[in-house]
DNA sequence: TGTACATCAGTGAACGCGCGTTCACTGATGTAC
DNA sequence: TGTACATCAGTGAACGCGCGTTCACTGATGTAC
């Protein structure tokens, strides 16, 4: 394990990572992912013998980063509205988003992706449901968690219907949409 | 156009839609389903020259028996609760969520396919909102339409977290999202 | 009632393409003595 | 400080496969006269 080889290796996941984002699952084939790293095909399958070990390694990478991006928003010091505005808005990048849809999808397909997928899931609701407990410390875990769960529903249903996939964005839906998942969160300070 | 001709169109797309909700949209070849409904590949092309021709015509009919299937679910004769658990159970179907995820993600890399997918929630939303204005006469009807939207992300969101794509089901959280989704939909009788 | 003919329904073979995978190979880098 | 050798990094060509599409073809069905 070199100095180099690691490198190598995170510029092959920078490759697949770019090419999840912008051209989604179909596209990410070896031969686009080698290309976009400007390596041999034989070369990447040296790094990653299947195509499996690179789409997993992706996924957690993609996601892992994913986490780092939303955690620093949940956090108490802002009001409900504000944070819930400022999640919505990480939902700006069309690519994003899109990504999103073909990871949920992918995840119905195999178990695996699944796994990860919920872990992931997981991680972000212990970080809401923490969130509530700050702001209601008196509400018992359960319902912290309960109401961590639905307000993740939400948001990621949101995503579905502010991006084009199932609708475009509207001013009123919006107002409507920070009120309630603002409200999941705790009182309004 | 005879009527042997319409049969079989009918024919090819109930083994369209069979192999895309058990199997996914990537199974979806044409040499699937010609030997799914038991016809050769070149006789399918005499119906459906282009594999485009094909999904467009399996995505409009799903999309068309869905709301079929969802719009009498939404009517006022039941109390919120039980009409929210009624609409939530349709999530049960672990196939029918896997194809609405994959449309989703089609979605977001096939315009035509987005175009069609915001009609079909756009009747739904129209459907829910309908609902709500006859629940709450006195809501004014941008209220109506924000509040049915803010209940169908909440819906949708809701199948991807309970159906073990990005969370596994749990009573709690179930609990809570019936409380909050039947709160949209109006006043509680 | 029969005949000619156009259209509809269905067959079968082949095409070029991109895919993941395999494999034998060469050059560079580190390591033991 | 040099040498031998194992491991790491990278190349290049070929494979079998399934895909959507094309196309020439045959048989069945309807229609006009």
């Amino acid at each position: 394990v070199t100095v180099k080889g690691t490198q190598r290796r995170a510029e092959l996941l920078d490759a697949a990572e770019k090419i999840l984002c912008e051209s989604g699952y179909a596209a990410l084939t070896l031969r686009a992912v080698a290309s976009t790293a400007a390596v041999r095909l034989g070369h990447l399958q040296y790094y990653f013998p299947a195509r499996a070990d690179l789409v997993a390694a992706v996924l957690q990478r993609t996601l892992a980063r994913s986490l780092e991006r939303l955690a620093p928003l949940l956090t108490p010091a802002a009001a409900p509205e504000v944070l819930v505005r400022r999640l919505l808005s990480e939902q700006d990048d069309p690519d994003l988003v899109r990504m999103y849809a073909e990871l949920w999808a992918l995840a119905g397909r195999d178990e695996a992706v699944a796994a990860v997928m919920r872990g992931f899931y997981d991680d972000y609701r212990a970080h809401v449901a923490a969130l509530i407990r700050t702001r209601e410390p008196s509400l018992p875990d359960a319902d912290c968690q309960a109401r961590a769960g639905v307000f993740t529903m939400l948001i990621e249903g949101a995503a579905l219907f502010r991006s084009g996939l199932a609708a475009h964005r509207s001013a009123g839906t919006d107002a409507e949409l920070v009120a309630v998942a603002a409200g999941l969160l705790g009182t309004s300070s």
